[in-house]
DNA sequence: GCTGCAATCTTGTCAGTGACAAGTTTTGCA
DNA sequence: TGCAAAACTTGTCACTGACAAGATTGCAGC
């Protein structure tokens, strides 16, 4: 083991500069590359660090530490899920993106429902977790109200559930049978359809 | 750190007989706890051996490794929600069940749908999971034939996208404001009753 | 151009962990 | 009774996260 593989521009370039350049945004694409394939839990600091040829202790300045680095995931997700969702003209379209982002970024989303590997009281989490909850309440408010006792916000905790629940099934694996071949988001709208028959 | 609290019956006492009696249930039940209150990236089998009293490679012996206790785990838990399932009269008190189940059984729920945490292999997992599924297919097939172009397999869908979803964001706490004081298992009832309007 | 300071990265180290190998004790059964 | 398998222990290794302390570099202000 050990050195395997340091074939190309690995770690063991004498004439690699002091300075990475870009390591925290290295870091982070590695990190997400790695919990895409395997689950946060195969994240390893000091692979990170050997993937973008610098020292064990280099992630620890730009992250702090574990949760650090999980915890910025999980920001720039929120962050991202805000904008996609802002971008939704109707609820069903917003859940059609909630889907699609799932997809889009795995890591990040896994990451963001994965509290205890967060620094939950981190500023710029809660700020961007803050932004994709305004959105997401947007998108609930802009859907008319329908038949009788249709209770808003019952309806958004409705979509983001059915939203959530088929993403991360879907992530998981465990809509393959049932969903074969269709494309999910085609999938996604008939369900959509089945909760907001009403309107629409 | 090291020793802070080797309090009463830990470890240390001298006349602890060499066969524990019951090592397997009592590991799998303190890796139930610590799932539960930290997730299954803080378990330690090291630590569960410290919690039951044994060596730290007593575990080995009854789970071959880490991945093979939260196998275990994920085939109980499957077999848990296969027996609660089958006794659902319909599709929708199914979905109730399945919401009480992740809540009853937290640790059980999160690692069932942490593939990348198991050996996907396994017999005993994958006869669990069969039979949990066939309880869920059993509960759709019970449903009857609604409004033009049901197709139950989508209505599974839906279904287990509705109340997986709504369970995840319970146990992870993202549900707190908006399900506040109420009942969840009630608020679950009114998601279901829009989803499937015509039955019942 | 030079100087000093802060940001970036390295080296060194420590305790904790999972996995494995080999030995010890106990149980249960022929 | 004795013996094989089950249950558990001790010992060890490579790896990891975290921390401390030092080296290198970029850069702002003079």
């Amino acid at each position: 083991m050990t050195s395997s593989k340091a074939s190309a521009n690995e770690q063991n370039s004498p004439d690699r500069p002091y300075h990475h350049g870009d390591l925290r945004r290295a870091i982070l694409g590695a990190a997400l590359d790695v919990i895409a394939a395997d689950g946060p839990s195969a994240l390893s600091l000091r692979g990170l660090a050997r993937r973008a040829g610098v020292s064990h202790a280099a992630p620890a300045h730009h992250f702090k530490d574990r949760a650090g680095l999980l915890t910025a995931i999980a920001a720039e997700g929120f962050g991202l899920l805000a904008t996609t969702l802002r971008e939704a003209t109707g609820l069903k379209e917003a859940g059609v993106r909630y889907v699609r982002f799932a997809r889009d970024h795995p890591a990040h989303f896994q990451v963001m429902f994965a509290p205890e590997l967060l620094r939950t009281g981190d500023l710029e989490l809660t700020t961007a977790r803050a932004l994709a909850g305004d959105a997401l309440r947007e998108a609930v408010a802009a859907v008319p109200p329908g038949g009788r006792g249709t209770d808003a916000r019952l309806a958004g905790v409705a979509a983001w559930a059915l939203a959530h629940g088929f993403a991360t099934l879907l992530l998981g694996h465990n809509l393959d049978g049932p969903v074969g071949e269709r494309d999910p988001e085609e999938v996604f709208r008939e369900l959509a359809g089945m909760l907001f028959r009403h309107a629409e």
